[in-house]
DNA sequence: ACCTGAACACCGTTCAAGT
DNA sequence: ACCTGAACACCGTTCAAGT
């Protein structure tokens, strides 16, 4: 949508390329540690530009915090093609599933974010987002058939529980590895056959 | 802490009190539609209030919150003593988990404080929870005795497991019950006996 | 073309003046 | 004692003036 995304039309001046660059840095980088209430001014600052520079690159906060998820789901495609690599059926799906927990850990932004706190709107991110949804139904069908995840279970399943594992990393006043326990409870839930009389 | 709270000192004013219990109903039934972005004097003018006197009563929209979320913990109090009185060990335990969930459905100011978006500290609430946790850790227990839960499920695990359901019904567009379906997962989990090898 | 920062708007919080 | 609402502070956003 924005002029500034993609390579079409005149493209931007060096500098201005540059500025845009370095807010994202700023803002990525201050999100991640202190999440949404870093302030606009602070993050132009962090970057070395005025206020009204970072307005023109995006148009509000909201706009800023979906262009940094986007960004980070590029990192969440690339897990998935390497998870869908590996052979074992059951370790790839283990990997794709603990891999975007990992790579959520260190950054509150892209949790709360996920966690639909904000009210964050998806425009932009969609076609990212189905390119990975892509990868995962293959890896969760291949599992299914396998017999080593419940047979029931669908990619329409997967962002749910991933987020509910997710929250409880979500602003810990420090970071600690309790969601590790709590994935492995969840885990267990989808490694087993479902038992049988379960509604559909 | 608050001079507002309990039975101590000099009784406030009957007026004083309708005013507080006012602000309560109103705070409430706003926050849980709305969630955390109602305006203070939107609070006060529905409660037919000044903002002073919203303020005198709680020292901060922080405040009201927790003291809202302490008037809820009463809610579940009674839905673990009503759980704990059931026979069926595994039935017990269902009671209080989907409870707090049905609990929790109606009501984003409830869910926004137990996902732990906000920095509400809990200060003046544990008291409740501690009351809570007595309760469910019996129902858990009894449950890990009986056989029905895994052998490794303890109340450490509850809260973590309840937040990650919850995050499914969290400010969706509209009311869902995509969080049934996450609820189902989850109990399967829990319901099994944990595989042999499970590390500690 | 792109940049800047002063000015505006909105909302949480305070407090001087009322009864 | 308790109440009120105008005033203040803070931060997201805009825009007139620069280069």
């Amino acid at each position: 949508m924005s002029s500034h995304r993609g390579g079409e039309g005149t493209p931007m001046r060096s500098d201005a390329r540059r500025n845009r660059e370095r807010l994202l840095d700023s803002a990525a980088r201050l999100f991640a540690a202190r999440g949404r209430d870093v302030q606009m001014e602070e993050i132009a600052a962090d970057a070395n530009v005025g206020l009204g520079t970072l307005y023109r690159n995006f148009a509000s906060k909201q706009d800023l915090f979906v262009e940094i998820v986007r960004r980070r789901y590029l990192g969440l495609i690339d897990l998935a093609e390497r998870a869908e690599s590996i052979d074992d059926p059951a370790a790839a799906f283990r990997a794709v599933f603990v891999g975007y927990l990992e790579q959520a850990e260190c950054d509150s932004a892209f949790q709360l974010a996920l966690l639909g706190g904000s009210d964050l709107r998806w425009e932009g991110v969609e076609e990212q987002k189905a390119l990975f949804a892509e990868r995962v139904r293959r890896i969760i069908e291949r599992g299914v058939r396998a017999g080593v995840l419940r047979g029931d279970l669908t990619f329409g399943d997967f962002p749910a529980l991933v987020c509910g594992v997710m929250s409880t990393m979500y602003f810990k006043p420090s970071p600690t590895s309790d969601w590790r326990r709590h994935l492995d409870l969840v885990l267990t839930a989808l490694e087993t056959a479902v038992p049988q009389g379960a509604e559909r």
